[in-house]
DNA sequence: CAGGGATATGACCTTTGAGTAAGTTACCTC
DNA sequence: GAGGTAACTTACTCAAAGGTCATATCCCTG
């Protein structure tokens, strides 16, 4: 009588684990590895805390699990886009376009693969480093391209505009995910016009001199 | 005997607080809000947890000191920059410069304002906000004056290239603090020759039309 | 229809880290 | 030098969350 309500329900393992699983992309998505809670999860999927751990061994391991789901869509996505001929910019603006639209039914997936308070040791640091790789190595090769276009062949320069690329491709995803409503088509347009936009600023060709004379960062007031 | 070490060692109030913010500083900045603990943080700064809380309260009246001494610092130095006549491209590059050149000496400053394990209730809330506020608004500012330039008067869009152009700059100090050995000159020359790689790739006028035919992300294995 | 295995749970154990109580030492003042 | 106050510590409490145990129900097979 203390346990009331245990016993099967006939739901077999596969089905549960995919429940699961859902439950749990869109909660580590949401929240961060660090703040959810496997209780919670098991809650929002209708289960109990113990299913869970029957499943997928530990917290870390239901992480794995979710991260992996994620990671691998996103990444089979973007391959795809870079598989086709476009170059440079257009090459650039496919990848955004294809993210748009992969990830409008589940958002979160993209907050999966660059969670900071995700475990960096273990099996996670692992897929990590797999999909991290898989992923660089696509943006590498389309700002490669692009630098080659332009004729700027420095190293650390083409590493430098990856990061950059990333996490502009992280803002832009956001920001939509802020703006509900706007569809995927919208977003890539606006994206190119952005493009227009920071390409038709002018620039001097010599960066006046800055950043001669520097202040002491003042002794600003410590407590709130 | 029991309580050996206890007794004051005549060091002042404010030079602790010094201490222990420096501390704090660092460790917030380095590990993010959810990951420190107060106890790390006070055996780095070469005393006991007791006395941290006497001195701020509780983990988050720290945090709340640490971000505004990190807020304070970085605002002051953007609106310095601001303040200057540049525009467009050119302002963008002049904020860069003065960043990187205020966080050469405590680079971690940067990580204390977009810490995402940080609270996001209470008085850390409205700090974040104000200082979001102030940053943003500078951002905003400059992306206006940009986008009136080529001629873009979408808000959507300006609102957009302003997360991009936020998250770009967290990109490139990023990068900049995986690379050490890079000085602040060099990282402005860096971001200028990245600013004329994407004006001068070529972009056609008409996007090809992409993203109609979509597969069903497939069903990846769920486990590991 | 006996029993073994898969599905399921309430109650528990354990660890971690925030926060506190209470005592100790030094200095400063009268 | 008595006593008040600021500086400082050890040793604790407590809550939250990860993880486990013992048990309950169902279904399938011989």
């Amino acid at each position: 009588m203390s346990r009331a309500n245990a016993g099967t329900k006939g739901v077999p393992r596969a089905d549960r684990e995919l429940q699961i699983l859902r439950a749990a992309c869109e909660v580590f998505g949401t929240m961060g590895f660090a703040k959810a809670s496997v209780a919670g999860i098991a809650a929002d999927a209708g289960i109990s805390k113990p299913l869970v751990y029957q499943y997928f061994g530990s917290k870390e391991g239901l992480f794995l699990a979710s991260f992996n789901y994620g990671a691998e869509t996103l990444a089979a996505e973007m391959e795809r886009v870079a598989a086709d001929d476009s170059v440079g910019v257009e090459r650039g603006l496919h990848t955004l376009d294809g993210l748009f639209r992969t990830l409008e039914p589940q958002p979160w997936l993209w907050r999966l693969l660059f969670d900071p308070s995700a475990p960096d040791d273990g099996e996670v640091a692992a897929a990590r480093a797999v999909y991290t790789d898989r992923i660089t190595r696509l943006a590498v090769e389309g700002v490669g391209e692009l630098m080659r276009l332009v004729g700027d062949d420095d190293p650390l320069d083409a590493s430098a505009l990856t990061a950059v690329w990333m996490s502009a491709v992280d803002a832009l995803i956001t920001w939509w995910l802020d703006h509900p409503g706007v569809t995927p088509t919208q977003m890539t347009e606006r994206c190119h016009r952005l493009i227009i936009a920071i390409s038709g600023a002018a620039l001097p060709a010599e960066l006046p001199a800055e950043g001669g004379v520097r202040r002491q960062a003042e002794r600003s007031s410590l407590r709130a």
